[in-house]
DNA sequence: ATTTAAGTCCTGGTATACCATATACCAATG
DNA sequence: CATTGGTATATGGTATACCAGGACTTAAAT
């Protein structure tokens, strides 16, 4: 008899998941530095609105706690988490090291054909052109880049923690983008990281993903005010 | 009137967090990967051992579910999650991804004093007698070596990443030590990180460390057959 | 004897009831 | 009017009851 290999199979009739799903979502659609007040969760009323019992509720929100998502405080309840300048900075340099590992082994790793399509997200985003004009758009690319390249490394670890940190990354990045010509500087990093994952220079590849998120710490480090 | 001055008093009466940190302390106490069948959680077992209800244990093993340590499979149980030789191999780029950038930030942050008490790890160990005679004795400094490593970082966020690789970092480290000379392997490479530390070559140090661990994950590629 | 089907039991998933604490509001007092 | 202390209420923490789905056992049929 054949052993076939199988994947786990499709698993998550759970409200408990869905309801972090759920959750998740609604936390990463919403600007979590627009408000002054950090958003509070309230248990019952999450519980009212997902037609579900607070049970799963409060496992979920124990997860987004371990995720560091949210902050559940004892008696008080369970808020949107908002990182400080300094806690900005540390997860920038994590960052740093998890992306510029999806860069060395996705120049090991990924299909010239993937590796083709990270050249599209620039090529079908018209840059002369949008530099003053569309920044908003711009934004978009710029995040999809970096997700692009973590996707390159194939490794779901590494998918995990940077989507975790991500969060947080994308609400910085839109906000930078705007400063000190930031726009104009990340194209031209993009551009040559992405060649150099075409060429797969490994250790090119990997120090030029790491310096251009260092970048971006050394820049909020500098500049940013409007974090605490 | 004097202001009689409090702290801001003990605030972790919460049955979830403690038996979060059980849950964990006994999970890393016993050897993930000795046993053939991955030990399962029974929630009214635990219950009735921590004196306290099923809710808080649920709550516990949604968190270390998120992150990484447990699995729960619905309607079967809460599970200790034994890696795979792939999902070791991932694991291991995290760590050396997270682990060099903590030495990165080691020869911009730490003080002199601080790194010096790298090098005292391995004087006191002594090398020369010990490589044929405690191997059991060194994997422990081993294992010291590469935590010292990351709190130099001073960095939460990277305390808290490589913490949860540990467990798992920890137990194919013990596994490995012994074969192929990897010991004395090692104690080359660790010497030559901690001078790079010391004189706080940013790029060497962070350099070094990342190969030292990729060769674990080589290595482990190439010869560990005893997972899976 | 082996296989299969049915029924029971065990265990995890969910809902809910109950308790403790934090907070807001109000009243009384200066 | 302001301050303070009490009280009510809302909300999070915990326990428990109930439900549903696997797993195991047993018996019957082949």
């Amino acid at each position: 008899m054949a052993n076939v290999k199988l994947k786990p199979i499709r698993t998550e009739p759970v409200l408990k998941d869905k309801v972090y799903s759920a959750l998740k979502k609604a936390i990463m659609s919403m600007d979590i530095y627009a408000n002054e007040e950090s958003a509070r969760l309230d248990e019952r009323r999450l519980a009212e609105e997902l037609k579900v019992s607070r049970t799963p509720i409060r496992e979920a929100l124990a997860s987004l706690a371990q995720e560091g998502l949210v902050e559940i405080v004892p008696r008080k309840g369970a808020f949107v988490v908002r990182k400080r300048k300094q806690e900005i900075i540390d997860l920038i340099h994590v960052w740093a090291a998890v992306e510029s590992m999806a860069a060395r082994l996705a120049t090991e790793r990924a299909s010239d054909e993937d590796i083709s399509r990270l050249r599209d997200l620039f090529t079908t985003f018209d840059q002369s052109e949008a530099v003053h004009a569309n920044i908003d758009e711009y934004s978009d690319t710029n995040i999809a880049f970096h997700q692009a390249i973590v996707n390159l490394a194939d490794c779901e670890l590494i998918r995990d923690i940077a989507e975790g940190l991500f969060i947080h990354m994308r609400a910085i990045r839109v906000r930078t983008i705007r400063e000190r010509n930031r726009m104009e500087k990340s194209i031209i990093d993009h551009l040559r990281i992405i060649e150099a994952i075409e060429q797969r220079q490994t250790v090119v590849a990997e120090q030029l993903v790491r310096d251009h998120a260092l970048k971006l710490a050394t820049h909020v480090d500098a500049y940013v005010d409007y974090l605490d």
